[in-house]
DNA sequence: AGCACA
């Protein structure tokens, strides 16, 4: 899966512009800005499935969105190191979150987080402050429906997930593979989902496939959930699309629910 | 659209 490699270990530390020509290229950074994110969201919610979806890209050390008008729709997720947010950047453009497709780029300047931890950190007024100039505001509404509460599931250390990616295959559940695969159903059946997953994220993931109807979670039986769509094809497209997609370091393993 | 450090 790590087919990506790139010339990043050389400017990890730096922010120096490698392609000054243009003047659009940002140097690589262990923070990756990701904007088009849906406005809607509330920021703890965001947070939370941010971090849901980029975990498996490497350590993460901190997740920043802010509600402002500025930075609305923006948020930073800051890696432990370059490779992960290059990574992550690479495979997650364009990733259709909350029914909007990302936009990911490297972070413009170091995070402070970052700075802090090799000693470069300077206080916030020697920095070069954002002035912003009047700009006329449009309309922004997307409705749809993910306004439910969370429950602050994450044990709040963002910090404790094992190192790469290359991490075995969490067990968990019992027959990971049915003998015989299960008839096309409309109804897939989801496993190896970590204890965290709400069914917000769960929809998150699914509503973006057509027909899709309603997500079920089984709170006797966490790791597990059902999800709906309208017909066989349209469930079997979602499935396709999205077998073994990481949350975390958990791989989802979709299969047709039994009849 | 919008690059911060809640």
């Amino acid at each position: 899966m790590a087919l990506l490699e790139r010339k990043d270990m050389a400017d990890v530390n730096n922010n120096n512009n490698n392609n000054s020509s243009t003047g659009t290229e940002v140097s690589s950074n262990m923070t990756i800005y990701i904007n088009n994110l849906n406005e809607n969201i509330k920021i703890d919610e965001l947070k939370k499935a941010l971090h849901a979806v980029f975990s498996q890209f490497g350590k993460i050390l901190e997740i920043l969105a802010f509600k402002t008008l500025k930075h609305k729709g923006q948020a930073w997720v800051v890696f432990e190191d370059v490779q992960s947010a290059s990574n992550a950047m690479r495979q997650m453009q364009s990733f259709p979150f909350y029914d909007k497709p990302m936009r990911i780029q490297y972070a413009k300047t170091k995070s402070d987080i970052v700075a802090k931890a090799d000693g470069t950190f300077v206080p916030r007024e020697k920095r070069r402050r954002h002035e912003e100039k009047g700009k006329k505001k449009k309309d922004q509404h997307d409705t749809n429906q993910v306004g439910v509460g969370l429950t602050p599931a994450y044990g709040g250390a963002y910090g404790t997930t094992p190192p790469l990616s290359q991490i075995p295959y969490l067990g968990g559940v019992k027959s990971m593979v049915p003998e015989a695969p299960a008839p096309p159903n409309n109804i897939l059946f989801i496993q190896n989902l970590p204890n965290e997953t709400t069914t917000m994220m769960l929809q998150m993931l699914f509503q973006q496939y057509t027909g899709f109807k309603e997500v079920r979670m089984v709170e006797t039986k966490p790791g597990i959930a059902f999800v709906e769509y309208g017909d066989e094809m349209q469930s079997t497209v979602a499935m396709h699309a999205l077998q073994g997609f990481k949350l975390q370091q958990y791989s989802m393993l979709i299969t047709y629910a039994k009849k």
